[in-house]
DNA sequence: AACTATTCATAATA
DNA sequence: TTATTATGAATAGTT
C-alpha cells in the first residue's frame, strides 16, 4: 500500500534502497525492451550498481557494443544537441508542476468563493473581502442565478406542455414572478464590479471561462509560496 | 482510454508509433533518472530513432561516456555474466504467464466443479467424470459441508444462549438431527475417493490447500494448448 | 518473496 | 499536434 506519493530522494534505508533498486531497475529494462520492440528503433542501457560486480545491460553485450560504437563516433557537439540532460528534464517536470498548481489554484478559489457565498446566504456579513474577491463572488452568484433561471425556465416549458394537454384552449403557463425577479436581478453585481466592461450577454458562452486567477487571495498562505513565485 | 492489455509487437501505423514512442522514451527517460536519484548508482541510456539524426541519451554527454569507459574495460566474459538480455528477459515473463495461467487454471476447476455439483444437486445424474473429476468434487462437497456444518453449530451456540436466558433451568439445545447426519457423512465421500490417503480432521487447516491441479479435465480445450506443455 | 492499495504511465480519443 | 481520460502497469509499504 503505497501511502504516500514517493519523495525523489535518495532512500537513506539500506534495504528498502536494495528492494527499490531491484524492483524499478527490473520495469526499465522491461521499457527499454518493449520500446525497442514497439517502435523497432535502437536502444541501448547499462546500470552500474554496488549490488553486482557487474554491469547490468539490455540488451546483450553486443546489441551494447554496436549502439555505443555508432554513439562513439559522433562528434561531442553533435552529440549534445538532442539530448535530454538532467537539467532539462528537471525543467519539464517543474513546469508541469507549475501548471498543476495553477488548476488546483483555480479549483480552491472557487470552492472558497462557493463557501463565502453559502456563508453570506445564511445571513452571515461579508467580511474581509477585497475588490477582487468581490468581483469573484459576484461572478459566481451571476452563475449559480443564470443555472437556475435555466432550470425554471426549463421545468415551466415542460409544464406548459402538460397545460397545453390538458386544457387545449386555456391560458398558457407564464414564467413565475420568482423567475422575473431572478431575471431583473442577475446583471447588476457584475455591472457594479465591472463598470468598465462589456456587459456579457446570457447566451455569450461566458460560462465557460472562470474569472479565478493565479492566486488565491483568501488563503493568503499558498500565495506566498517562495517555490512558486 | 487504453482499452486493451497492449500487444507488445511491432506498431506498423506509423503515426500511431511516433506517438507511442515519444511517449514511452520520455517515460523511460523518467525512470533512469528517478533510478539514479532513489539508488545513487551510475546509469546511462541511449536511444536512436528514426525521428532525430542524434540519439536520445542520458544523464548527459559526458555521463555517458563515463559510464562506456567503464563498461569498456571489462572483459567480454565479463560483461557476459550478470547481465540482462533479451532472452533471459522473455524467459522471466513466460514464467510469469505460465504462474498466472496456473492460477487461473486453478480458479477454473474450482468453479467449474461447483457448477457440476450444483447441477448434480438438481438431479441431474453426473456424467463424464473420471476419478481425478469425481475426487475433487468430493473435496469440493465435503468443504461445503464443513462450512455448513460451521454455520449450524454456530447458530446452535447462540440459540443455547438465549434459551439459557429464557430457561435457566430446562436443558439445552443439543446440535440438531440435521447437522448429526451431515457429521456422518461427512468423510464417506473422501474416504472413498482416497482409499489410501490418511483422512484429515475437521480442524487441520486442510481448507486452505485446494487439491486442484493444473489442468482442467474437463474443459480438455485448455489442457491441450500447445503454447504450455 | 508475495501481496494490495495507490500512484504512475500511457493507449485511445477528442 | 496537444490535451484529456479511462485503463493497464509499476511499485511503496507491508507481511
Amino acid at each position: 500500500m503505497s501511502r504516500k506519493k514517493v519523495k525523489l530522494t535518495y532512500i537513506s534505508n539500506d534495504s528498502a534502497r536494495k528492494a527499490t533498486f531491484k524492483k524499478r531497475k527490473k520495469g526499465l529494462m522491461k521499457k527499454v525492451s518493449e520500446l525497442s520492440t514497439l517502435c523497432d528503433v535502437e536502444a541501448c542501457a547499462i546500470i552500474y550498481s554496488p549490488y553486482d560486480t557487474q554491469p547490468e545491460i539490455w540488451p546483450s553485450p553486443l546489441g551494447v557494443q554496436r549502439v555505443l560504437a555508432k554513439f562513439k563516433t559522433m562528434p561531442e557537439m553533435e552529440q549534445s544537441k538532442k539530448m535530454v540532460n538532467q537539467e532539462s528534464f528537471l525543467r519539464q517536470r517543474i513546469e508541469k508542476a507549475k501548471e498543476q498548481l495553477k488548476k488546483q489554484r483555480k479549483d480552491n478559489r472557487e470552492k472558497e468563493m462557493t463557501r463565502v457565498m453559502f456563508q453570506s446566504l445564511t445571513g452571515k456579513p461579508l467580511q474581509g473581502l477585497n475588490m477582487i474577491d468581490l468581483n469573484d463572488l459576484g461572478w459566481l452568484i451571476d452563475q449559480n442565478l443564470k443555472e437556475i433561471h435555466n432550470k425554471i425556465k426549463s421545468l415551466n416549458e415542460e409544464a406548459e406542455k402538460k397545460q397545453v394537454q390538458l386544457e387545449p384552449t386555456g391560458l398558457p403557463v407564464h414564467a413565475t414572478a420568482a423567475d422575473q425577479g431572478i431575471m431583473e436581478r442577475q446583471p447588476w453585481f457584475t455591472d457594479m464590479m465591472n463598470p468598465q466592461e462589456q456587459h456579457m450577454g446570457l447566451g455569450a458562452g461566458d460560462e465557460m471561462m472562470l474569472p479565478f486567477g493565479d492566486q488565491n487571495h483568501i488563503n493568503a498562505i499558498w500565495s506566498n509560496n517562495a517555490f512558486f513565485p
